[in-house]
DNA sequence: ACCTGAACACCGTTCAAGT
DNA sequence: ACCTGAACACCGTTCAAGT
């Protein structure tokens, strides 16, 4: 994201509506819907899509803009409620859930860019991973968490209990899966 | 599987070499391969294969004839061998992972069909579950298990332990994720 | 510098014509 | 009853021609 030198008004024109239009079919269809609809809506043909998104998940980053600073406010607000650890973990386990499912089929996305550096989306992965490990690392300095836990393979976990949720046909309530995570998770 | 009347036999022989090629296809490429190219290296027109395999999960169910069997040897291996709940677990789970990932992209595709009745592989969820459920259960009889854990619940979470591991671009090491969820199973 | 849209390759799916 | 392969629709991706 190096500012670059501003782009041409109708390349910034397209830029927006492309984006806009992305959220809008994103939360209609999921993540893995067609390019080619989206730039149809949009009103521009697939190459100029191309050209701002190489990739599908260029495109995905770019619409998770203001994404990063809820995920952050979210794990401030767990850390400073200052409560014992186990409501702590659950009110920021299930904002996790909810960020990381943001759309049909995100989940998936964000949980195998984890381990990407490659992926355009790699980025807000670590994001996310630095919001976990600062909850994670609040309780463990207060003594609360099992020792030897890695804050890495928490997000693995909670992001596999997202994505099987986000899949899911039918409404499933996370919370008692979230649950026995925390079990495993806090001393008692 | 009712057994019906016998195939033919120019049918029966393009079964078996559609579901013999199936297999070394998922292998190399992962479950959500090219249809198309099984058919080409099972040398039948793709229709063939359609009329033999409706979808691609009626596919995969196919591939998973004994696969069956296999699950429900490693559940009662699990509780004859009677060991400590955790140890049990930890064989069990990394079993049910092993299981669950035979192919890539098969622990995401057999999770969604977990709770979806209409799918083709909906049968082999209900095995997994029913041999997830004896372990669990045999545990709780001995009073070593939290009361109050769902059994589907644990089969969501490991399966996305499994899913998330699966489409991970690095080689995880899933134990280190089972055994969070292990100590929030067990009572101490 | 950016956009357009035709063109290409590939895939899933169907179905008329064959045996 | 089953098989074949052409045909169709759709999608991702590229690129020559335009402004």
């Amino acid at each position: 994201m190096p500012a670059g030198r501003p782009m041409r008004a109708d390349a910034r024109r397209n830029y927006d509506k492309i984006v806009a239009t992305a959220r809008v079919v994103f939360a209609e269809r999921g993540t893995d819907c067609s390019l080619d609809e989206i730039a149809r809506r949009a009103g521009v043909g697939p190459g100029t899509l191309y050209r701002h998104f190489p990739t599908r998940e260029a495109l995905v980053d770019a619409l998770m803009k203001d994404w990063a600073g809820r995920v952050v406010r979210d794990a401030e607000a767990a850390v400073t409620a200052d409560l014992p650890a186990r409501a702590t973990l659950m009110t920021w386990f299930e904002s996790f859930v909810e960020h990381i499912t943001l759309h049909r089929g995100a989940a998936a996305k964000l949980c195998a860019a984890m381990d990407d550096p490659s992926s355009p989306i790699f980025g807000k992965c670590q994001i996310m991973g630095e919001a976990n490990r600062r909850v994670l690392d609040h309780l463990e300095a207060r003594g609360e968490l099992r020792p030897g836990v890695d804050a890495q393979n928490v997000m693995r976990i909670i992001g596999g209990i997202a994505s099987v949720t986000d899949s899911s046909r039918v409404d499933l309530d996370v919370r008692p899966m979230l649950e026995v995570v925390v079990d495993g998770l806090v001393t008692d």
